[in-house]
RNA sequence: GCGCCUGUAGCUCAACGGAUAGAGCAUCUGACUACGGAUCAGAAGGUUGGGGGUUCGAAUCCCUCCAGGCGCACCA
């Protein structure tokens, strides 16, 4: 019985208690309750907490609404007892049938099990690294790879049509500075004041001598052009391959230079003064973005004519909302999070919804340290550590895994030792370590030719046996619930729970028959269970871009 | 000065407003002639940074103070 049912075995109980005059509930009847899983098993498999929600409504005493709850949904089926708690929850334990059901559920839906139709029928736009192709992949947009794509998986398993895009800071000012850097680079003169330094600025100079042996003899600003067409796209696509590599991939390469070529950015400004959110001052054109709660208002066409960095991200938006998109989620690294004012004004400005139709993940920064002690440069770029540098270090299974289970909104530090160490304090090879003890076991079955008879759910009694399945049934509300919340973290930790709960499982229930023990019932049942559990595992690890392994 | 994020066990971190705040590591004590010991059982460890408030109930929400990280351009 997963958590659902039970939610609506409580809700028939709730309608059945109005219909025969014993409750009066002059708001009806929710359609869904909240149905916990206790910390505690003393309180049972599952808890709900109505009582209290309902009591004052009710105009009755929790405890009394309480018992006259339990009275009812003891004779729901698959409900073997409910008991009154505390202040008025409610602890339900679940016949043992109607939870070893669930093994056979999961084993069913296969590879799909933890879907839903949460998000379905929307379209969902997250945009994400977008890093710009001055220089490798830093650690900032490395973290959005990993939670970014995971996210954009949990969105998809949730029903939503997801589209993952980069935007590709091709236009402006900090991609003269990069083509300056290779073209002092080329004439060997040392990078510009305010330009790039790093092993790579070398590198890329040298490939593009080697595809335009040419852009020597040009003069500066033709062989700068040269720089900055070719070198613009030999970074990028080093940074497609690098993230291709890394697990991750985009629907949409956005480059930010068609917007000022298409007329997109004269478009948006139009469609923004249109709405009375432009104004002329001092030789430039601001957008009022105060008005929508930044802090303050905007230039968005500067007083020598040329659009603002603001500008792109206008018509960005709007040609975002014209592809139709339901949602725009952009996620941004903390050295960005004060854009965020002027991004959700801007949608506002738009006259649309922030919060719904555009919203903004802010992930804080991610150290790399090595025994405790801070790693701060990189060896390729001289600078800052890259993506690279880390999945060189840890492999990029660790290195996903490492940056997707934290919240967003915590600094990570990442030890090279922890996440290098094949062994239980490295979360990663705990989790993945499950998955492979589950194949061997199922390999195993395999060579002895046992399992898939008749499957009785009410053999899966033990104590043990009951809290793997119960994390069983919990997978698709996390699933869930990291779709709402934009929290990949959560598949992580759950996973690591249930590691725990099958390694228990493992030690306390024999699967395979022993020496020369005939083959039972209790050997299929139990075979079930583990096979549900590795779906399990596979589906959760899936989500999070990292491998299952079957052997380790 | 203003804004965003964080502060939980010795360490790294969990905990959709719920019950006695949980894991892992480290420490201590145990378990291998049978499915992968990369595992498991147990012990110890806390005034959830301080102080107020909201309510049946607060680590969680509100106010305030303290500490740390990151930002506050007609740069991109």
């Amino acid at each position: 019985m997963t958590p659902e049912q039970l939610s609506t075995a409580i809700v028939h109980a709730l309608n059945a208690l109005v219909e025969d005059g014993s409750l009066s509930l002059p708001d009806g009847v929710p359609t869904t309750v909240v149905v916990e899983r206790p910390r505690s098993k003393e309180h049972g498999d599952y808890a709900t907490n109505v009582a209290l929600q309902l009591a004052k409504k009710a105009g009755v005493a929790p405890r009394d609404l309480a018992t006259l709850l339990a009275a009812k949904l003891g004779e729901a089926d698959g409900v073997a007892a409910a008991e009154i708690a505390g202040p008025g929850f409610l602890n339900i334990r679940v016949e043992a049938g109607a939870q070893g059901a669930v093994a056979a559920q999961v084993v069913e839906a296969g590879a799909s099990y933890g879907s839903s139709d949460l998000f379905a029928g929307e379209k969902v736009n997250l945009e994400f690294v977008s890093a710009n192709p001055t220089g490798p992949m830093h650690l900032g947009g490395t973290r959005w790879a990993a939670v970014g794509d995971a996210l954009g998986r949990i969105f998809t398993m949730s029903g939503a049509d997801v589209t993952r895009e980069y935007y590709f800071n091709d236009h402006g000012a900090q991609i003269d500075r990069f083509s300056r850097s290779l073209l002092a680079s080329a004439q060997g003169r040392p990078a510009p004041e305010d330009g790039y330094g790093g092993a790579y600025i070398g590198e890329i100079t040298e490939a593009v001598l080697a595809e335009r042996p040419d852009a020597r003899d040009l003069p500066d600003d033709e062989a700068q052009e040269v720089f900055r067409e070719v070198g613009v796209n030999m970074m990028f696509d080093e940074i497609k391959a690098t993230l291709h590599d890394f697990g991750v991939d985009f629907d949409v390469y956005f480059h930010e230079n068609n917007l000022h070529e298409s007329g997109a950015v004269e478009r948006a400004i139009k469609r923004l003064t249109e709405m009375g959110n432009t104004y002329e001052q001092d030789g430039a054109l601001w957008i009022r973005t105060e008005k929508y709660g930044d802090d303050k208002d905007r230039v968005i066409i500067k007083s020598d004519g040329d659009g603002a960095y603001i500008s792109g991200d206008a018509a960005y938006y709007l040609d975002k909302k014209e592809r139709g998109f339901d949602r725009c989620l952009i996620m941004l690294g903390a050295d960005h999070h004060g854009y965020v004012g002027r991004l959700m004004a801007l949608c506002a400005a738009f006259g649309d919804e922030p919060g719904r139709d555009l919203e903004v993940l802010i992930g804080q920064m991610v150290n790399l340290l090595d025994h405790g002690k801070p790693l701060r440069m990189s060896k390729r770029n001289g600078t800052v550590i890259t993506l690279e540098d880390l999945v060189d270090a840890i492999g990029v299974d660790a290195a996903r895994y490492a940056l997707a289970r934290y919240t967003n909104d915590t600094n990570i530090d990442i030890d090279l030792a922890l996440w290098t160490k094949q062994g239980s304090d490295n979360p990663v090879y705990y989790v993945q370590y499950a998955h492979a003890r589950l194949s061997a076991i199922l390999r195993n079955a395999a060579d002895l030719g046992i399992g898939g008879g008749a499957f009785d759910p009410s053999l899966l009694a033990h104590e043990k046996e009951g809290d793997l399945l119960r994390a069983l049934a919990e997978f698709p509300r996390v699933v869930a619930s990291a779709a709402q919340l934009r929290e990949p973290h959560r598949v992580a930790r759950y996973l690591e729970e249930t590691a725990g709960k099958f390694h228990r499982f493992y030690d306390a229930c024999r699967v395979l028959p022993m020496g020369d023990e005939d083959p039972g019932p209790i050997h299929d049942a139990r075979l079930l269970l583990v096979a549900a559990t590795r779906t399990v595992f596979a589906n959760g690890l899936r989500l999070l871009g990292v491998s299952a392994p079957e052997r380790m």
